[in-house]
DNA sequence: ATGAAAGCGCTAACAA
DNA sequence: TTGTTAGCGCTTTCAT
């Protein structure tokens, strides 16, 4: 490396690469834009200052100055949910693959931090905001992302909600999400195919979206095999594996009066299909599970589960695709994108004395 | 929002924050930056007029004249592999509680991007850039790295290295790592102490670093008891799961000479499962088999795998928290973190009778 | 207590 | 073909 001592301190400029190149800073400037017509002579000499300086350009001074490099930013609860990760890389995907820079922030399900990520998210001038994941739409939820949309779309920038409603159709917000109430509808379905007329839905998240619609979903499937209401059985733990252990655990040491179960998503069956298995019963001879999402891994629970597939990568992709595409924010924009039943080794017909039976 | 026309095209500028509040853009910039005594009833006019605006800063301006946020960046294969991130999750979490904005970019595994993502962090002002995950140690990785850390340095950056070797001791940049080798010694160790004599090592990667150490220390572990070298078994299909299944089902369809498997990482030992079982044996009665990394799902498995603690989240957490501990950029550092194994359903004594039977 | 003005590193007119 | 110059939005002396 051809150091000089111009590099003293910090990071090496402009200005430094025109002196070494003999040459100005507008030159240099052309040389590396590469939008503009410049003798091969002088675009050597330029081109070899840069390389021997090792100069990189100021990402800040260009934002400031010209359009600045493209920012899609993605907030989410964590990236360690299987089903949020690829969710991510999907946008990941679909915006490296157009050269635009992706941001993840994580919010720990926090509405303070979502804001604050956001906000963050302006100042470093975003073009393309990305929203995942249900949350509880109270009157909090519906003003914050007003705002939101409201302050994005006034700088030129666009929000996406990635499996959450939006507040209001007037809103400058795009929705892409998937069908929860059609999902669950159907793996419901599978279930009361199957024999089963007793089935708990296990993880629902009063006013969470995403939930609320796929208890929505097994309820209408309830329905329409004739059952009467109160033949549902929610039982609102919240997600995540723990949550499905603990409460399955404890439905278990109650009632047996299911023979099935529907867990909110494949943690929560990861968590049920253990307190299970903890009781001595066995899925699926005694018990049916399925679960939500088909995460990578569901297939190699025990036994294999049976869920509903929701192309999460793909719905990260689209969430940049669509954003990109329509060019004036269609406000209240809303796209769906389906699911289907990926069936493997939880479900059998019930146990035909009525009940599961220790082993 | 008390909208004025001020807003016409794009952002709003703390010009007109100053304009709307009657003071100069001065007196604006130090209410905000709050570093700077402001009589209240002047700064009340100000934070009104922001508050109306909706005013966020220009952080592209900001990072132009002063310290600009502070930025880390991760670099990993894939957020949706469980172990990356759990690695990423522990440098944000570090990061967001240090006030320090977190960038993850991933690569595919394709060096290109990597180094074109590192160039960009550097174009964005990213004082800490973390690479993580193993690598083939070949010379266009030490050279890539070595450019890397002298790069970063020259602007004031640091360079983190989580799970892959330094190129060079002289070089500015700090590791931290797992011991693969006390790791893989350990659970082989487990497996011989159970009465196995012939295990096979699934997930060989040559020249990938990690992978390469957890070899040694199962070369070690099967030296220490005495076996003789040829005692080793190593098949180099890479990581993933898929490559476990693929592999595991050719290794059953040609020879049973072994009575256990020691997967290169979890997801390995999922293929691995699923093609033993496929293959109508079962898991330990047959076969014993271990895993490495002990990710949230490992319990799940059928049965529950019995494998090496890594603390991902907490390899991330350290990252960060050494780097930016240690004031000048101790070349060389090396920090080792300790693991242990998790012992679950998945190893048993071989079966007397010398191998494996069908079922 | 507050304003005016000088840049930060870069790009894009405008000159030469 | 190349150089000069005026900002981009902000912080920070230096005056007032």
């Amino acid at each position: 490396m051809g150091s000089d001592m111009t590099t003293s301190k910090g990071r090496v400029t402009i200005r430094e690469v025109a002196e070494r190149a003999g040459v100005s800073v507008a030159t240099v400037s052309r040389v590396l834009s590469g939008n503009y017509p410049v003798p091969p002579a002088t675009r050597t000499r330029v081109l070899r200052a840069a390389r021997d300086l090792d100069y990189v350009a100021n990402a800040h001074a260009r934002a400031l100055v010209g359009g600045g490099r493209k920012m899609v930013a993605v907030v989410l609860r964590q990236v360690t949910s299987p089903f949020y990760a690829q969710v991510a890389e999907g946008v990941e995907a679909e915006a490296a693959a157009r050269g635009w820079l992706c941001l993840v922030g994580t919010t720990g399900g926090d509405p303070g931090r979502e804001l604050e990520f956001v906000q963050l998210m302006r100042e470093e001038g975003a073009r393309l905001v990305i929203l995942v994941g249900g949350v509880v739409e109270d009157d909090a939820y519906r003003e914050r992302v007003a705002r939101y949309a409201q302050a994005l779309d006034a700088s030129g920038a666009r929000l996406v909600l990635c499996g959450r409603p939006a507040p209001d159709p007037g809103i400058p917000a795009l929705v892409v999400e998937f069908d929860n109430e059609a999902g669950a509808r159907a793996i419901t379905g599978h279930l009361l195919s199957a024999g089963h007329r007793r089935i708990v839905f296990l993880g629902g998240l009063p006013g969470n979206t995403a939930l609320d619609a796929r208890v929505a979903g097994y309820r209408a499937a309830l329905a329409e095999h004739g059952l009467p209401t109160d033949a549902a059985h929610v039982i609102d733990c919240g997600l995540g594996r723990a949550a499905g252990h603990r409460a399955m655990s404890e439905l278990l040491k109650n009632t047996r009066e299911f023979t099935a179960v529907f867990a909110g998503d494949d943690m929560v069956a990861a968590g049920a299909l253990r307190a299970i298995a903890d009781a001595g019963l066995r899925v699926p001879h005694d018990i049916s599970v399925v679960g939500y999402n088909d995460i990578p891994l569901a297939e190699d629970f025990n036994p294999p589960l049976t869920t509903v597939r929701t192309p999460a990568e793909e719905l990260g992709r689209a969430a940049v695709r669509i954003a990109l595409r329509d060019p004036d924010h269609t406000a209240g924009t809303h796209h769906l994108l389906g699911t289907h039943i990926v069936v493997r080794d939880s479900v059998q017909p019930p146990p035909t004395d009525g009940g599961p039976t220790p082993v």
